[in-house]
DNA sequence: TGTACATCAGTGAACGCGCGTTCACTGATGTAC
DNA sequence: TGTACATCAGTGAACGCGCGTTCACTGATGTAC
């Protein structure tokens, strides 16, 4: 082998990843690919060595984002120790200042789910099994005896995606902040816990 | 004058119109001037007779569509009669499968509130007004003695938008049905009614 | 060991195209006399 | 009443630019003998 048996693979996630936080950041049609390939430390022709289209790319690198999302969350949890108190901290997490900030490393489906809503249903499939992770990893937290914990789960995804968009458009610092203390209060009036 | 008194300020209206549809259904930044002023029955060059830029456009087009939204959200609780009855049918109106295809008629905030917020704070503060109207009609119709209004109506929206975003990602008519399902009643629960 | 050759990840110029924007112009309608 | 002129909403060609994509090439590394 002329290079390192992962090589190619290695620059292929590097510019999964790159895309990942771009596109989270400006926007998944506003992300260029020659941007994004000198982003990723490489030149715009080499890209069509690692994906036959930019569709292809976005469709990888959106479930990667969606991925990386639910692994933060569930670290998030795994660190509060599991059940209600895990359930808390990951809400906690959701709906925090940092969050609204920090867009490109943030919830990818706050950041480009309705834009990724407009993609070919091949797309939307792969983003919607990474999507489904997150779910399952809400309803496992959720109280024993909790009433059809899958719905809950998506209804509380939901809450919190919404209103963290919501937060982030508020110009007002202190709107904002408002807006993702109620949807906290909200969340765990949801799960059952009502503080 | 050479034309009805009203007749450029109506051109300038049905641009308007026709972005706030055009930018719902294929995003803001995807809806290029050209086909939006062919959309609209112009040409490209009568446009910055209308407006200073493409920027000054997005400001007035999304603050149209939040008001259409926010307009036909109150015709469909005036409908309904008023109270909690009429908090009901908003959000069986919000979360149907009719507003899952409506997409350009449907709710801006849901459509491109996260391109939104990718908008200068001018922008964003115009548009967040706009908002204000929908969560103050969420919160006049709440059931008297509800706690701190104002947070439950921030967090219903969220938790409507954001449930309707990921109805919209999924693929699966079915899944998307259950996530609508799950989230009016988690709205339900979180205005005080266990249904 | 040294040289010729094969491999292939990545380069960068170039393609046609649509973008946002500019501007000289058109033509319908009004006013002046 | 008829004609010359002013107004101005809208036209459409053209601008430079960045888009997604193609392709001949480079050059680092390996193998063959």
């Amino acid at each position: 082998m002329r290079y390192q048996a992962d090589h190619k693979e290695r620059t292929h996630q590097q510019i999964v990843e790159t895309a990942a936080r771009m596109f989270r950041k400006n926007g998944v049609v506003a992300t260029g690919v020659v941007p994004l390939m000198k982003e990723a430390g490489l030149t715009q022709g080499g890209f069509y060595a690692h994906f036959p289209s930019k569709e292809a790319l976005v469709r990888e690198a959106a479930t990667s984002a969606v991925n990386q999302t639910a692994d933060g969350l569930r670290k998030v949890a795994e660190a509060a120790g599991g059940g209600v108190t895990a359930l808390q901290a990951l809400i906690e997490a959701y709906l925090s200042e940092g969050h609204i900030e920090r867009t490109e490393t943030g919830c990818a489906l706050a950041a480009v789910g309705a834009e990724l809503a407009r993609e070919p249903q091949e797309t939307r499939g792969a983003v919607m099994t990474a999507t489904r992770k997150i779910l399952s990893l809400i309803e496992v937290l959720l109280p024993e005896g909790t009433a059809e914990p899958r719905s809950v789960a998506g209804s509380v995804f939901g809450l919190m995606s919404g209103t963290l968009q919501l937060a982030r458009l508020a110009p007002d610092p202190q709107e904002a902040q408002q807006l993702l203390q109620s949807g906290r209060k909200s969340a765990m009036r949801l799960v059952g816990v009502s503080s």
